[in-house]
DNA sequence: TGTTGTTAAATGTGATAGCATTTTTGATAT
DNA sequence: ATATCAAAAATGCTATCACATTTAACAACA
């Protein structure tokens, strides 16, 4: 096999950009589509009930149907994409429900995961966090919102890792896919304000390793940041499916 | 295509027995494959460490490699199957700190999923879910240790599914997939007794619509179900991966 | 007996083709 | 204009084949 075809061959007007992703020459094609697709979902580079087609993706990854159809089942049991009656694609629809929903989900499976690596954490760990949340503050200056998420994961994956035998991170990740489609509407009503500073108040309760000014640090870069911002979206735009 | 080749071609003495599953007509082979393989990782079919490939479960269920590959994928992105790094397929290992976890989040996931369900219960559920235990009684009288598991996720998810804009229940579902090969193991060495009691507690809670006691119901149903005879089970014959 | 190197078998991966079904298109009639 | 229906295009699904890599088997040798 070998060469792979990366380039993208065609795209039209309606269909997003599906950024490259970093991979190693060992990765199996497939599984570099199923980042591929998984970081464009991630950051909203489809929006809620987006219409995707095996043929169609194959031509714009510039490969074939099977590994195309592997990554798709793939992020379909991981509920980012949704089959239809009819067995076709598209990102599931966002409704106020929902969304309220997963924000409770993401906030009790966060809590729960902080709570348990908590006794995990290390000086050097917290450095290590610092370090990407001042990047993150960069992507903040410059307004680079697949950059913010993309940090903005980084930091909160490096705490919940901690724990050596920790099931709960491909979880969180489920329900980050599936709030990603909703995450460019978010952003565009809710502005640069974001949750930065959250994060230096995560980031001091880790110092003191206290679980109670943890969690609430961690409920309000949840609930504020995300779930203000969603409420607006909901308000102007969005219909119930 | 239609014609559907459904019976097991041949079996080797170690190959365990991939039970057969209800579908439908308009089902595709490869959603039958994921049903029939997930049906038989939930109920501990496989033991932990169990070496599976693509050729043999294709030849195991009477199918071609396509519809066994996308399965397969589909049960790894939920962690019920685990890719080596020779990209060899096995069934994951368990250790006593992974099991401790994944009863901790089965913990957290069902206590959030039935707080959220609890102000849709009304009394035809509650006369369902009692339905369901009856049979699950039935099952433990007459030691159907399949029955007995599929009974049980019938009755919780019975509960879990109420909230009309649920989201949590495939994480449950994931998490029950991964203590599933263990499953099998916990029966032999904690016997019969199992959980049918804390049944009735909860459908008792259910019937006053207090959150308190039904939270407590659940708690002892999964942490003294599993968790105890999970320790036993440690405590005899595994070993760290 | 234990080790090493070679050969054969097994396995995962990905592209392609053929088929069934669904969707779209477009023409005709009302 | 709208509705109906037939043809065409698009789409999903699965079997099969060829290839690269890994694993197993086995012979030769120390």
């Amino acid at each position: 096999m070998s060469k792979k075809l990366n380039g993208r061959q065609q795209m039209d007007q309606t269909a997003p950009s599906i950024p490259d992703v970093t991979y190693t020459a060992d990765m199996t094609t497939q599984e570099h589509a199923y980042l591929r697709l998984r970081q464009a979902i991630m950051v909203g580079a489809f929006p809620p009930g987006h219409r995707l087609t095996i043929r169609g993706l194959a031509l714009d990854l510039g490969l074939s149907q099977t590994p195309i159809r592997e990554a798709v089942r793939r992020l379909c049991s991981e509920n980012a994409i949704e089959v239809l009656g009819n067995r076709r694609l598209r990102v599931p629809m966002m409704t106020a429900g929902r969304f309220e929903e997963l924000i409770q989900l993401r906030t009790v499976l966060e809590l729960h995961a902080a709570a348990r690596s908590l006794p995990h954490v290390s000086d050097i760990v917290i450095d290590r966090m610092a370090v990407i949340d001042t990047e993150l503050d960069g992507a903040v200056v410059a307004n680079d919102p697949v950059e913010m998420t993309r940090l903005n994961q980084a930091f909160h994956r490096a705490l919940y890792c901690l724990n050596p035998d920790q099931a709960v991170m491909p979880l969180v990740e489920s329900i980050w896919l599936q709030l990603g489609p909703f995450q460019r509407q978010m952003m565009s009503t809710h502005k640069t304000h974001y949750c930065i500073d959250r994060h230096k108040e995560i980031l001091a309760a880790l110092r003191q390793r206290t679980l109670e000014t943890l969690s609430q640090a961690l409920v309000a870069d949840i609930q504020e940041g995300l779930a203000l911002a969603g409420k607006d979206a909901f308000r102007e735009t969005q219909v119930p499916a």
